[in-house]
DNA sequence: CAAACTCCCTGTTAGC
DNA sequence: TGCTAACAGGGAGTTT
């Protein structure tokens, strides 16, 4: 599931790919995966459209477009659950699932794929129309320790499902929520309100650590065309491995739902 | 306003 | 073996 260092990788990837291309058209499969504008406004308006940029904001992909006059979009993608980007030859067959295909001068098609149906394209002349709303990126520069322990402070809900709010903070996704708990040694039932600033200061140091090293591993082994399958998995502490024994002390790492999210965690290490 | 719940989807897995 | 039900989960929308 991509989460920020998916679509980070994704954006590295794509970007000396994408820059310059200019779109000649454009193919809806499933009309659902196009939120807006109406699906003959999305088709209508991209054609003559060429990337200027490819950035990340929290879980989008953000292609800013332009064309010699006229009006300039920005072409936003969220991945969700399984969504897939992929870059390759218009002679390539189309794969199954595919939801909206981008024809590009090169010869090549930017392929939505996505097989449960819960991405979403965008098309807006300001993009904060979507990211507009969206918690601080925690990687940025400017984002410091006692920026976290503002966002914190005052919220009786539990630091887990709050750091799955995207208004909160961006990009973070449940594996690298639990992660960054397991790392930061704190109960993800915890109220965020009750850390102390000790439990903060790990917190950052623990979500910014995960972050970095997931963005990592995942620029490591690419290829096929197809973009943000990391091999992140296998560096997991505590997702998917409930029953398991935790790495720093052996206690069983258990699963409970914590906000109807499966939630990961060691009782001993996190308190 | 914050918090909790519902729903959208389908491939995969657990259970019988 | 073959079937069904549960499960996975981001976030918009709705309700409390």
């Amino acid at each position: 599931m991509p989460e920020l260092p998916e679509v980070e990788t994704i954006a590295r990837c794509l970007r000396p790919l994408l820059l310059g291309r200019a779109v000649l058209d454009v193919r809806i499969a499933w009309p659902g995966a196009v939120d807006r504008p109406a699906p003959a406004d999305f088709t209508a308006r991209l054609p003559g459209q060429r990337v200027d940029s490819v950035e990340r904001r929290g879980k989008y992909l953000l292609l800013a477009l332009g064309r010699k006059s006229g009006p300039a979009d920005t072409l936003l993608i969220h991945l969700r659950m399984s969504g897939r980007l992929s870059l390759v030859s218009a002679a390539e067959p189309p794969p199954k699932h595919l939801r909206v295909c981008f024809v590009l001068d090169d010869g090549r098609e930017l392929r939505f794929v996505d097989t449960r149906k819960f991405g979403r394209l965008y098309l807006v002349s300001d993009p904060a129309e979507i990211v507009g709303r969206l918690g601080p990126e925690p990687l940025a520069d400017d984002f410091s320790a006692d920026d976290l322990r503002r966002l914190c402070a005052g919220r009786a809900r539990a630091i887990k499902p709050l750091l799955l709010e995207q208004t909160f903070i961006a990009g973070v996704g449940n594996i690298y929520a639990d992660e960054a708990l397991f790392r930061a040694g704190i109960d993800p039932r915890r109220s965020a309100n009750s850390l102390d600033r000790e439990r903060v200061g790990r917190l950052y140091v623990g979500l910014r650590a995960v972050l970095r090293q997931a963005i990592e591993h995942q620029g490591a082994d690419l290829g096929d065309g197809v973009y943000g399958q990391g091999s992140q998995r296998e560096h997991l502490q505590v997702y998917g491995r409930e029953g398991k024994p935790c790495f720093a002390c052996n206690t069983t790492i258990e699963k409970i739902r914590l906000s109807q999210r499966g939630t990961h965690f060691c009782p001993r290490c996190q308190t």
